[in-house]
DNA sequence: GCCATTACTTACTTTTTTGTTAGTACCCTA
DNA sequence: TAGGGTACTAACAAAAAAGTAAGTAATGGC
């Protein structure tokens, strides 16, 4: 998120994985909040103060941040105006469009994931008690 | 991917962006290795020393800790053969199978981010040449 | 008895990410 | 001239993730 060191195994590793491409797309939207504005973004145009007050639980300092990155990963679209008190909006790109799609499905299948969890936790309970 | 302070705001956070299904499928691989794990498991079972060997930067306890998590959330299947020396075999479940089709689709996205990324920072490069 | 093999642990350090707090610039309005 | 609104930034602290190095257990073969 800051800087890095250039030489650490650390970053050497980080540029191994994304030669693999789907790594490469997922590291794309791994920071904390990034999908998470996304989806907010998926909808339309937000400013800045739209996005905070719409993911209740982040920080100023993280949206900022995280925005940053996503702009510099050509994810989004970042728009001054030139007024007091400012005004910038932030939208999709036409490439990051392209995954809206792919969110869809994703997001079924992680509530079908966390149905699947409940299930062995509930077998997993029942298991323990036949046990005793 | 040690043991987290329960109290903290970071584990809140984790655990408000998890009620969003999206972030939540891709918190589930977000794991530095996961992904590339997943990716070879994709093909059939392994045992740990030919992951190991398949995904050359990866130091034992970082597969060790990888494979502990995604065993954990129900996306990989671990199996011990009682022998010595010991072999242990993993594959994936039938819930993280489901992705396959999905992370084919991330992955020709992530292809495409690449190109444009690549012709982004070319136009940059010309446009600089030109005001100079 | 000693070594090799396999799949790990353990203790520790480094690096990265995330969070806290307190600012800033700008102009408009009261 | 004081205060308000907006979109940040800076300096720092805490937490989590990743990496390093050196073990361990079990047993079959020499």
């Amino acid at each position: 998120m800051a800087k890095r060191k250039e030489t650490s195994t650390n970053t050497e590793n980080r540029n191994y994985i994304t030669t693999c491409n789907l790594t490469y797309a997922v590291c794309l939207v791994g920071g904390r909040w990034k999908l998470l504005i996304l989806c907010k973004l998926e909808i339309g145009k937000l400013r800045f103060g739209e996005l905070r007050n719409q993911i209740s639980n982040i920080t100023e300092r993280m949206l900022t941040l995280q925005l940053r990155e996503l702009e510099r990963d050509g994810m989004v679209k970042r728009t001054v105006y030139a007024e007091v008190p400012p005004r910038v909006e932030y939208e999709l790109t036409d490439i990051s469009k392209k995954l809206v799609p792919i969110w869809c499905q994703l997001s079924n299948w992680g509530a079908q994931h966390k149905e699947t969890m409940l299930e062995k936790s509930a077998n997993e309970i029942e298991s323990l008690a036949e046990s005793n």
